[in-house]
RNA sequence: GCGUCCGUAGCUCAGCCGGUAGAGCACUCGGCUUUUAACCGAUUGGUCGCGUGUUCGAGUCACGCCGGACGCACCA
């Protein structure tokens, strides 16, 4: 980051100095608007082309442009645009002249009379203005924009001041949020903060991030999930709880993985898998309405449309859709693991029967899943913490959503009982043993927390990011995290002046 | 982690087979004044991501490193 040296800060910089000699001071406290930005182009939006009003304003914001010297001034506030006409017979002498020590990207207050010029464009006569904010800085020309994605991301902030619609997509995510939490309130829910330092991460199958607690001299792990701490909230007695937080996965970066990423789990006791997807399907087809107006989305011009009942498949009978393979027919794992390499499918040496039906299905059926549609009935291997189909002993209640070819929720009817529960992590932990960093570790106080009995639950998982990317048109999970991860510029250097200190 | 591509002025980009680093915009100065990227004129601005090598000579070629985009893998 280049702070100096640079011709452009160095003329924002003495025209700072001669703001202060002028006795203006360029930081100043506070400013009072009478209106903001939009408001004024909605009230006068049906005022005549070249037509003045006596109606006094005083707005503020960034100058974003400037024309004909100063005459003109495009100012931008969060709503929008408000333009500023300065000229030189309604604005004092040194006022004036002091429009010359202004640079884009400066924050003004100006007070003036409404008119329309000859083009249509309505502005503020101004009268007087006040320096909020010197900026140092030069942005970027707006003309050819801000196109460098890393900068973009390096300096997010630089990437809302040139693109509203960037602002745009956090708005939608705000209210994306906003409207979930209203939901599940709605009914009865209420939201609960969980550890996000624990002795051991467990809940889904992932790396976990390590960090070092000083005073207690151990390892502390950031939180993989919200699971298994929202289900001792069950078993404590409360009927409905959620969490919308943070997760930490220790994973690969791409354009739909972040290593922080924000999810909403939800338990809901007495109910099963069947009645958690009507309640997922509303909440979402709710959701789509609530930021688009629609049920039909557009998403990298596919048309997605969330209005109709989603179709119901369980993994199986996807698997036989798109390849004609009756998974169900072959019995023996070895004719199992065969069938899948023919296919083409790359397994890793522990995969378990489950493990490659579920395989076979990512490969061959995932990418075909654009309308939103539940799968369901998972193979019980890949699912510990999941009930066993009430039909059928190799499968569990459990579902995902996928839409786009991605999953976007995992839901299912939840383990309850104690001794299952307890063999199914055995399973897990050995895997773990065997050097499987994604299994899951052996809570023993979850299992304890369980054998105090832990009524009937349906339990959900829904990645916010990904579904706001869906709502907001966004390519990559980058576009709705404000400030995604990033690789430091000059590491060698970073690590030099650390090890230096 | 692997593969492909990318990194040149504040921004957006040229730069051919290796031969004195360029343009537009922005900035500064002067002129003009009811614009819609205002206009006219002049000036200014560079660690060519970093390093090593080849060469009389490297933005250009080779190798290594740093950072990024996309794809694959892992996963949500």
């Amino acid at each position: 980051m280049e702070f100096d040296g640079t011709r452009l800060r160095a003329e924002r910089l003495r025209k700072l100095r001669e703001l202060r000699e002028q006795g203006v001071n360029p930081y100043p406290y506070k400013y009072t608007r009478s209106h903001r930005n939009q408001e004024l182009q909605e009230k006068y939006k049906d005022l005549a082309n070249d037509t003045e009003t006596e109606d006094v304003v005083s707005v503020c914001g960034r100058v974003m442009n400037e024309r004909n010297t100063w005459m003109f001034v495009d100012l931008f506030d969060e709503s929008g645009k408000i333009q500023l006409f300065c000229h030189k017979a309604n604005l004092p002498e040194d006022a004036l002249k002091r429009l010359r020590l202004l640079d884009k990207g400066d924050f003004i207050g100006a007070t003036g009379t409404i008119r329309r010029t000859k083009q249509g464009e309505i502005s503020v006569k101004v009268t007087k203005y006040e320096v909020l904010a010197k900026s140092l800085q030069p942005l970027p020309d707006s003309w050819d924009g801000f196109k460098d994605v890393e900068a973009r991301y390096r300096q997010r902030y630089v990437d809302m001041i040139m693109h509203p619609s960037v602002r745009e997509n956090f708005r939608k995510r705000a209210l994306a949020i906003r409207y979930i939490r209203n939901f599940l309130d709605e009914r009865g829910c209420l939201e609960i903060e969980t550890p996000v330092l624990q002795v051991e991460a467990g809940g889904a199958d992932a790396r976990p991030f390590v960090t070092h607690h000083n005073a207690l001299d151990m390892e502390l792990y950031l939180r993989i999930a919200t699971e298994l701490h929202l289900k001792r909230l069950i078993i404590g007695g409360f009927e409905r709880v959620y969490e919308i937080g943070r997760i930490f996965r220790n994973e690969g970066l791409s354009t739909r993985h972040n290593p922080e990423f924000t999810m909403m789990e939800l338990y809901w006791a007495y109910g099963d898998y069947n009645e958690l997807m009507d309640l997922t399907e509303e909440l979402v087809r709710g959701l789509a309405v609530h930021l688009t107006g629609s049920t039909k989305i557009k998403y990298q011009n596919t048309t997605i449309d969330f209005g109709q009942k989603w179709r119901r498949l369980s993994m199986v009978q996807a698997i036989k859709d798109a390849t004609g393979l009756d998974v169900k027919a072959i019995k023996e794992y070895e004719e199992m693991r065969d069938t899948a390499l023919k296919m083409g499918i790359e397994l890793k040496h522990e995969d378990s029967r489950g493990a490659i039906i579920n395989a076979i299905f990512e490969s061959k059926c995932e990418a075909a899943l654009i309308q939103p549609t539940f799968i369901i009935d998972y193979p019980v291997e890949i699912s510990p913490l999941t009930k066993s189909h009430r039909r059928n002993r190799d499968e569990v209640e459990r579902f995902e959503i996928f839409v786009f070819g991605r999953e976007l929720a995992n839901g299912y009817s939840e383990l309850t009982d104690p001794e299952e529960q307890r063999t199914r992590l055995e399973i897990q932990a050995l895997k773990k043993a065997a050097g499987n960093e994604d299994a899951m570790p052996l809570d023993l106080d979850f299992i304890m927390a369980m054998e105090y009995g832990m009524p009937p639950t349906m339990g959900i998982g829904i990645g916010i990011d990904r579904l706001v990317m869906l709502l907001t048109d966004s390519a990559s999970i980058r576009d709705v995290i404000a400030f995604p991860t990033m690789k430091p510029l000059h590491k060698d250097r970073d690590d030099e002046e650390h090890t230096h200190k």
